[in-house]
DNA sequence: CGGCATCCGGGAAGATACTG
DNA sequence: CAGTATCTTCCCGGATGCCG
């Protein structure tokens, strides 16, 4: 790095920033510019290489990742850790604050599934699908059900725990899951948030299901969109 | 407006955009650019002028804000309402679904307040000092408590109602309240959450409080703050 | 391959001046 | 008061190349 930069970093000067001791506006410092929580959100089910964050963010370029990588683990969001060998790569973790963010990608989520702007047509990674399902988890329609519910995504599997009218789902093998989803993140959201029946996606092969049948048709409707709001004139 | 940005606009071709279906990337199109967010903070409280916008967002240009005006509207989250005369001045205004984005505000404003870069010593703009109180309210801590409390910050007035474990705060005259905080944001931020002693402000001069002291003193308590987080290396 | 530096073009942000 | 016009600065995004 070049020494005026490194100089800029100490001072405290490199970015422009809110002169506000609002706590919003200085979270807006911390990760408003423009990549840096979509970075998070990757990083949010566990630790992920260079390499894989850019290819779960479609249109971001190797130096932009470079620098909110930085700016990030400047402001104490993410930690870079070296693995032990043999599998001996530079991975980004999120730090116990950074986990802590969370709420802020349910809020967001949340209210931008009501914009009348919101195209679901375009590319869906993984870990905003499983995010989503955090988010939009319905309790009372939830209520009395106990099941592990599996994902395999890709390379990918996750496992979900529900009980006592909660969610849990995280990074998982799929032993002891009472029925496994698999496909592709559109395919699964179609299902559960487009309201696919289960069967059309199955016979297109975009879809599998495997184990208790009824129970996957019953965990679709666990996820309820809200209205949209009105269109701007 | 000149002719080549309307047909931008049209074709909504004009922002740069996450290709990203996730409903949190939506967000941050809609409002991740610079100032957006701050510009519905100011308005999260009631309809603003241009000129009031201006002034309770140090350092936003005119332009600036003009055209985060003319994106939040085409998004759907503000609309532009002309008072009737006399007083027939330009407004804007949230609409429904623009206020209902204040979860947004309160998820950043918490966990950015455990940012262990965060600086109290900045600017503090009226309507972050009312927002931060319904954000920090401590439910446990107002159990059994029923209150009236208002405030004078600068030219305006804010009646807050405490009652079963729930805070209400919004602009109005202080008709009924059992005890008024008049004072500039810094100050009362400093009585509510720098712990500051509420005889050491008065005495300087910087705070004046009208009725009920006890009840006060007790107000001053029911907003703790989160500890912070560790720092980066 | 993973990560970082450098150069370049376009566009957004910022400051200032100006107008109805 | 409520914005526009213009100019400058700086950030974003793409391409390329270096180094371990």
């Amino acid at each position: 790095m070049k020494l005026e930069k490194v100089t800029e970093k100490l001072e405290g000067r490199s970015k422009r920033h809110y002169e506000d001791a609002c706590a919003t506006a200085h979270a807006m410092d911390l990760v408003g510019e423009r990549w840096a929580l979509l970075v998070m959100r990757e990083l949010m089910l566990g630790p992920k290489r260079f390499s894989d964050l850019r290819e779960s963010l479609p249109g971001i370029s190797a130096n932009v990742l470079t620098q909110r990588l930085e700016s990030l683990e400047a402001a104490g969001v993410l930690v870079r850790r070296k693995l032990p060998p043999p599998a001996a790569a530079q991975v980004y973790e999120l730090t116990e604050w950074g986990y802590e963010s969370e709420p802020i990608f349910q809020a967001l989520g949340r209210w931008a599934a009501r914009s009348p702007l919101h195209d679901p047509t375009l590319p869906f990674s993984t870990n905003s699908l499983v995010l989503s399902l955090r988010t939009m988890f319905s309790p009372e329609r939830a209520r009395d059900l106990e099941a592990r519910v599996g994902f395999r995504i890709g390379e990918e599997t996750f496992l979900s725990h529900l009980a006592d009218g909660r969610i849990e789902i995280a990074r998982s093998a799929l032993d002891g899951a009472d029925v496994i989803f698999a496909g592709t993140p559109p395919v699964l959201a179609a299902a559960i948030y487009g309201g696919q029946p289960l069967e059309t996606l199955e016979q297109t092969g975009a879809l599998q299901i495997e184990g208790n049948r009824v129970l996957a048709r019953r965990f679709t409707g666990l996820f309820p969109l809200p209205p949209k709001a009105a269109k701007p004139a």
